[in-house]
DNA sequence: AGGGTTTGACGTACACTGTACATATACCTA
DNA sequence: TAGGTATATGTACAGTGTACGTCAAACCCT
């Protein structure tokens, strides 16, 4: 198979030509997203990116003025699959679901908590944003509680996600970072420290992102009453 | 001013020649934290870094394995700035000192929270965590509450801190950038995100990290308390 | 139908990155 | 004095983002 050049077509089978399915934004965005959930966000290159495509590098370039814009595009992309507020739940309810499935697909994108912060929300993530704030001016709480509140929460799932996601950023399997870095630490020195990763070794901690979320949400009901 | 070459002279004044001090781990540790803080962890490549300080890039090869390595030695001299737990202080009051003191020496070097998960804690990181978990541990909260409740604090430093300062990144005036974006959306159509932006514009709403630092802490004594 | 304009793909080129490797010199020890 | 070790330097290479110019195809308006 061959490209006739400058005329994107590809020959299939026995001669016969069709033209190959030209160059959109959107595919590209949705193939730097596969190209970095399989190989890390640091094996997207944009030539890595234009072969996978089966294009040249700067064809890219017609569609996203650079790297910079590309990237910004995959976050809102990943922001666009976080579920919108449950139809008929109490505001603090939905929330709550919000944010759980924020988390959950921050997680499918391991990649994304770090370039969260990094970019102006697209229209996604502003959609996304938009939803919260609403939910949180509905929920009752005194409108600086819910200001607050908005902000506690957002906080929470990133850093959450990166701390969860940090440990198997290495590469490696996360169990076995831990052991090594436990074994590299002297436990006279640091016991706390060392029986702490040790209990995530054993995994008999479960995951506290819920819990801690509880806390916030109950939290700032119970500010709001004693105010 | 020239460099005698292999012999690691610089000449001064009137040709008198001074040994110019070595090149040490340290030294280039300190220069790159001020390259970043200063021009941002952009700016920081290892050619750059060398010509601060006055020698070729293959030589702090010789002192430093590669960037991956400079960078995590960079945060946890980033970590060695956070204050330890004041002498006679009650544990959760303790647990709150250090992490003001931890967000403080983040908003100092804004290019570290990004780095924060990237690699194993070194032995200043280490040495925080330790103190954190036992002070938690003296807290005289439950067990699994207390592992809880580190994650919580430090999840809760992180992820405010790195949306504190992703408003800053772009380079710009992050009051600008703002108005930028909120001119960008439709207000129609994200009432309550514009009101949101605007309110940070015009500073109405204080800092929030002390007061969610307060609402998890509270929270995990008073889930302690109805158990 | 024909000519002008616009669009998108391609190729080349450049500055810059991290770093492997070889070399050269200084210092220390035997 | 000889030899090994540590450090600084120089060269080189593969890979990066992207500016710029070229060119064929697609579209549009007479």
């Amino acid at each position: 198979m061959y490209v006739v050049k400058g005329f994107a077509m590809i020959e299939v089978e026995m001669g016969a030509t069709t033209p190959r399915e030209p160059l959109h934004r959107d595919r590209i965005v949705a193939a730097a997203l596969e190209l970095a959930d399989s190989d890390g966000v640091d094996a997207l290159s944009m030539r890595n990116l234009a072969r996978r495509l089966g294009f040249e590098v700067m064809s890219l370039y017609n569609h996203v003025a650079n790297k910079d814009e590309l990237l910004s595009l995959m976050v809102d992309a990943v922001a666009a699959e976080i579920d919108g507020p449950p139809p008929d739940a109490a505001p603090l309810a939905a929330i709550r679901a919000i944010t759980i499935s924020t988390h959950d697909v921050l997680v499918r994108h391991p990649w994304a908590p770090e370039l969260w912060q990094h970019y102006l929300p697209g229209p996604a993530r502003t959609r996304h944003m938009d939803d919260l704030l609403r939910l949180f001016d509905e929920s009752g709480l005194a409108p600086a509680l819910a200001h607050h509140g908005f902000h506690a929460v957002s906080n929470h799932v990133l850093g959450y996600t990166l701390q969860q996601l940090g440990m198997d950023m290495g590469g490696d399997d996360p169990e076995v970072r831990a052991r090594e870095y436990v074994a590299g630490i002297s436990e006279v020195d640091h016991p706390h420290m060392v029986a702490h990763v040790r209990q995530h070794i054993d995994g008999d901690t479960s995951s506290s992102f819920e819990l801690v979320l509880d806390l916030i949400l109950d939290g700032l009901v119970r500010l709001d009453a004693g105010a």
